[in-house]
DNA sequence: CTTGACTCCGGCCCCGAGTCCAGGGTTTAG
DNA sequence: CTAAACCCTGGACTCGGGGCCGGAGTCAAG
């Protein structure tokens, strides 16, 4: 007796149930067999797919992107088209990181140029975004 | 004729008309003034107002924290409070850095380790999500 | 006076990735 | 047999930050 519940896919998935049912409304995991009672009834390479969505979700994939990738999988599509979406969202996290250390830089100097005591109206922290200055 | 229709004020803003009217009902922006027709009549202070919430959202600032500076600003709280308010968000966007950068260094590896072509099964990246590896 | 541009309000819709619920049917352990 | 634990569906709700719409009232120019 090979297939599991979907209780026991979502927890050996580290996943809940919801989810499941989610990713399969959202075509990532196929429909899998039922019981005459309506019961799913998952075959273990369920768990390996959705293992695999964990990870591509940790590298920060959108579940669209992951639709993506899993087709190329599925379909023995080529390691290019892989690829292309890879290099995509590693540009994606790169432009991020630079909006992100931007924003840090101007954080970090409003905290540096403000003494933390005194009257807020005099704070450069208020100040600067008060002004004028684009 | 100093005060501003909301289209001027949202025009000179940068923002939509829109998003004027939800930052009143948020709380960021005081109920302005009307006309008998129930006209909204903003001073020109509120300009600058808007443009404060501007720069605090392009600094990553949540319009609840706006809303707290905001209110920090008008009741003459200390900078003690504000700059506490921006170590935190210094703080949260640090963390965001460090996070993308290790989704950007695992889709780095993956990126290189793909030769970017051949069938997509023997694609290391596609391995990669499959493997057993956590 | 009329026309077109503007404004009002309330309320619904969007995105992403789920979560929760009600009201039913099923399975399983004791 | 019965009770607990499980499962089904469909739909509503969450979060943030607004966008869009329709019908009605208003304002300024010609």
């Amino acid at each position: 007796m090979r297939s599991l519940r979907i209780s026991q896919l979502a927890e050996q998935a580290g996943v809940g149930i919801d989810t499941v049912r989610y990713y399969e409304r959202s075509g990532l995991l196929p429909e899998p067999p039922r019981r005459p009672s309506g019961y799913r009834e998952y075959p273990p390479q369920s768990l390996q797919r959705l293992r695999f969505i964990r990870k591509a979700k940790a590298l920060g994939f959108s579940l669209d992107d992951i639709a993506g990738l899993l087709d190329l999988s599925d379909r023995r599509g080529d390691a290019e088209a892989v690829k292309h979406l890879a290099q995509q969202r590693l540009a994606e996290v790169e432009a991020k990181l630079r909006e992100l250390r931007r924003i840090r830089d101007g954080l970090r100097r409003l905290v540096d140029a403000c003494p933390g005591h005194g009257a807020a109206e005099h704070c450069p922290i208020l100040q600067a975004l008060s002004g004028d200055a684009a």
